[in-house]
RNA sequence: UCCUCGGUAGCUCAAUUGGCAGAGCGGGUGACUGUUAAUCACUAGGUUCGGGGUUCAAGUCCCUGCCGAGGAGCCA
């Protein structure tokens, strides 16, 4: 008998077929018991009709409880009634595993128990919605970067020392010296941009600030594109490209994960070339405004030349109906390996991009110092050991050129497009300050 | 590190002014031929996070510790 995927049982009706799955959930009614089955491709129901299967298996039936492995054999059906479409008259059940007390039922459940369960939680239809939309956002951007000439060169995870000389990071022992997670792989793609022109990694990185919010993991994946040649504006483009492809991927292919999770998506097909590309300066003057006409709110108080907090990003985006690209930073609340423009001395040649709805920063990208010896000034200003950074150096000793890249949360992205409240929902085991299990 | 909130049955929560520890779901048993988180009846299930205190009496008030959540800062 043929093995089926329940998402293929549509090109089966009529046959008798086997789907090899776990029990979602059942309902009986005397002469008549519901299986719905999952199978990880999706759910059908199995109707078991005690006439047509005898005593002995419809008991069999009766007796399986949540999450029960088994087989199911039987004829496919269409069925008005069935949720998807297709039924499977059940002719035979095999049991494969037991299943005692499974701890998630139907009904709710607090956040910390689900996440204690997360080895069970992503069996359910939302976790089931959010990865597959997260894995067609990877797929995405894999197919965009690939499709353009670029080589996917895979930065390393053990570090000698910091690229960003605030951040806390993740000390390990390395035998008889220590060394660090990475918390980006920027500054190796740049000798990669140096060797191939275009390149991307895209892996996990690691950041140990104490941040407890919804925005924020220890461990995550992010996206790293740096392209020799290229300029701030170049930068934009490449983002906005990114995003809009990422964007329209989606709303093709995941239509059914995302009336799964009831995402309004009339809030995604906005988001289409051009996005506003806004001047640090502009922010200023928005947010000055905002704060004139609502000097009661602590939160939007700001004073030009600072970062943004949370609630001046969302004031920001509020204005515009897509992401925006806030560009031209002040030089002094940013990297030191970010090149400044020559005529805005004290800017850099940088840009954010700001997810629409309060979501909050997605991408952070600039021109790179190309310069050797403005880039030496910018580590001994920023305290930074010049030593450690000789092979960087080399970069800009051998060929320097102007170039630029990005880097893309993936969870933020995969949150903002999903339209969920939690950044933990957004990758299968998250790993965050209180939680590093399961 | 700081601010706010929380911890009661397996899960989600309730418990009035300090006055007998409760419900729904889930589990078990039974009824029912079309259910959509099925329904109905019965049933088992408790160190109210730990420690100390006030009181005739504490889930409730006070002190303290632990754990967690949301937010700030920082960032993707």
């Amino acid at each position: 008998m043929e093995r089926v995927r329940i998402e293929n049982l549509g090109d089966h009706v009529g046959k008798e077929i086997e789907v090899a799955g776990w029990l979602y959930n059942s309902r009986s009614s005397g002469k008549i018991t519901f299986l719905l089955v999952r199978d990880g491709s999706g759910v059908v129901q199995c109707v078991v009709f005690k006439p047509d299967v005898g005593e002995e298996l419809f008991e069999l039936a009766k007796s399986f409880t949540q999450e029960t492995s088994l087989l199911v054999q039987g004829t496919v059906r269409e069925d008005k009634r069935a949720p998807g479409g297709y039924e499977l008259n059940v002719t035979n059940l095999i049991k494969v595993g037991d299943s005692v007390d499974y701890p998630i039922s139907p009904k709710e459940h607090g956040t910390t128990f689900l996440m204690d369960h997360r080895h069970l939680w992503l069996r359910s239809s939302r976790q089931h919605a959010i990865l597959r939309i997260r894995h067609e956002i990877i797929h995405a951007i894999r197919d965009h970067f690939n499709n353009q000439g670029f080589i996917n060169l895979d930065a390393p995870i053990f570090t000698p020392n910091a690229v960003e000389g605030t951040t806390t990071l993740f000390e390990t022992d390395y035998f008889d010296t220590k060394a660090y997670l990475t918390q980006s792989g920027q500054l190796y793609m740049e000798a990669g941009a140096m060797a191939f022109g275009k390149v991307y990694c895209f892996g996990p990185t690691f950041r140990a600030e104490k941040s407890k919010t919804r925005r924020h993991l220890t461990e995550f994946w992010m996206l790293e594109p740096e392209v020799a040649y290229m300029t701030l504006e170049g930068d934009m483009n490449l983002a906005e490209g990114l995003i809009t492809y990422i964007v329209e991927r989606v709303l093709e292919k995941r239509q059914e994960e995302l009336k799964t999770l009831e995402r309004d998506q009339s809030l995604l097909e906005r988001i289409i070339s051009p996005f506003p590309r806004v001047h640090y300066k502009e922010c200023c003057d928005i947010l000055d405004e905002y704060a004139k006409a609502h000097p009661d709110e602590e939160e939007a108080q700001f004073t030009c030349g600072d970062d943004f907090g949370a609630r001046h990003e969302s004031i920001i985006v509020e204005k515009f109906d897509k992401p925006v690209m806030v560009h031209h930073f002040p030089a002094a609340i940013k990297a030191f390996y970010m090149k400044r423009d020559p005529q805005e001395l004290d800017a850099v040649l940088g840009f954010d991009m700001l997810a629409p709805e309060g979501y909050g920063e997605i991408i952070g990208g600039s021109e790179r110092e190309d310069d050797l010896e403005t880039l030496r000034t910018r580590i001994k200003e920023h305290d930074l050991p010049e030593e450690n950074f000789q092979w960087y150096l080399d970069l800009r000793r051998y060929g320097s050129v102007p170039h630029a890249g990005f880097g893309l949360g993936l969870e933020r992205t995969v949150t903002w497009i999903c339209g969920i409240h939690h950044l933990r929902e957004a990758i299968p085991l998250p790993r965050m300050m209180h939680r590093i299990s399961p």
